[in-house]
DNA sequence: CCTACCGATCGGTAGG
DNA sequence: CCTACCGATCGGTAGG
């Protein structure tokens, strides 16, 4: 019985943080109230106490779970042994996925992480910062290894990230443009260019 | 007389405004609070009322100031004739500068323009839609004159502004790289990738 | 430009 | 899970 009880806690809590963060992502951290979370899950704000501690804590789950997330996919890739247009391609693909099948989560993690309190807001740059770093350094082997073109590993890092956030404003479009479509294309630019 | 203390009170508004960017940039605009921008300016929360309206109207003058800097220049480019690569390799350098100009002004209104009003917010969204169309226009131009490779439009398109856009976070690194050589590698990987 | 203040709303708690 | 409520803070106004 403690275990179903435990269960039941988990889920709710799972429940609470998923409609915080659309709400998160439509209104933006600040602008969202804890009355209006309790309208959508259906209950008086008071009772959301009962699952999470703060409407803080909500921010941190989602902010967390969306970087352990990239982390755990980064260190496949950079175990995989492939080459660096294999593995960009690797992460750009992933980037593309994770924004189209947790678009909610990606979006509030990217916008809304100066809201954190100390010390997750510090935790949380080390973490990007980490990972930024850890993708240049791909790059720069790239580079010295001539497999791509010379360029500053830093400026094609910060390019690739930036184009893969940006699929933030297609998910509200819904053009008649397949995933797939869109996907290879943006990948395509990315690493050969507009130029015939 | 009349005409002093009109000019005065512009600048003491254009003061308000500035200062009110760098503060809605660094905190959001929802978890800035007019008590802290006067504190900024150096007056009384409600001193700030003598010179502006609302904080809102505090961000709808950033946000269309800087939608009216894009929109102009815009313009400048579709009637210059020059062929597709030019003008995009334009329209890049023109999002850098801004960016890296106005950073502040250009920032806010990339984040916090959801926080308008109506009708002020579906004005705002109008004209950003209304530039996005030019460009993809620019682009389908091209492709058809096959000045560029084929790629659907709006892929490259979203492509070319997410990664602008991305320069915020290098705003704040200030790595050792000029501004001129991050502007060239990126109008580079952008325009011809990363393929040798 | 300031003092004084208002009603609304906020995140969160007590107690059942 | 709810009712009842708290202190803090918010944007903004009145009046001088």
């Amino acid at each position: 019985m403690a275990k179903i009880k435990a269960f039941r806690n988990g889920t709710k809590k799972d429940a609470i943080t998923q409609k915080a963060a659309g709400l998160f992502r439509r209104k933006g951290f600040a602008s969202s109230s804890m009355r209006e979370l309790a309208d959508i899950i259906g209950v008086e704000a008071s009772s959301l106490y009962n699952h999470i501690g703060s409407k803080s804590e909500i921010l941190q789950t989602i902010c967390f779970k969306v970087a352990t997330e990239f982390n755990t996919h980064l260190q496949q890739v950079q175990g995989s042994g492939k080459d660096t247009l294999n593995k960009l391609e690797n992460l750009i693909r992933f980037h593309i996925h994770m924004m189209l099948d947790s678009y909610d989560e990606v979006f509030v993690a990217n916008h809304e992480w100066k809201q954190l309190p100390e010390p997750y807001l510090g935790n949380f740059l080390e973490q990007r910062k980490t990972y930024e770093n850890s993708l240049i350094e791909i790059v720069s082997i790239g580079v010295k290894k001539e497999e791509i073109k010379n360029i500053h590993p830093y400026v094609a890092v910060l390019t690739i990230l930036s184009a893969v956030r940006g699929l933030e404003f297609w998910h509200r479009q819904k053009k008649n443009l397949a995933v797939e479509a869109l996907e290879n294309d943006m990948v395509n630019h990315l690493l050969k260019g507009l130029t015939k």
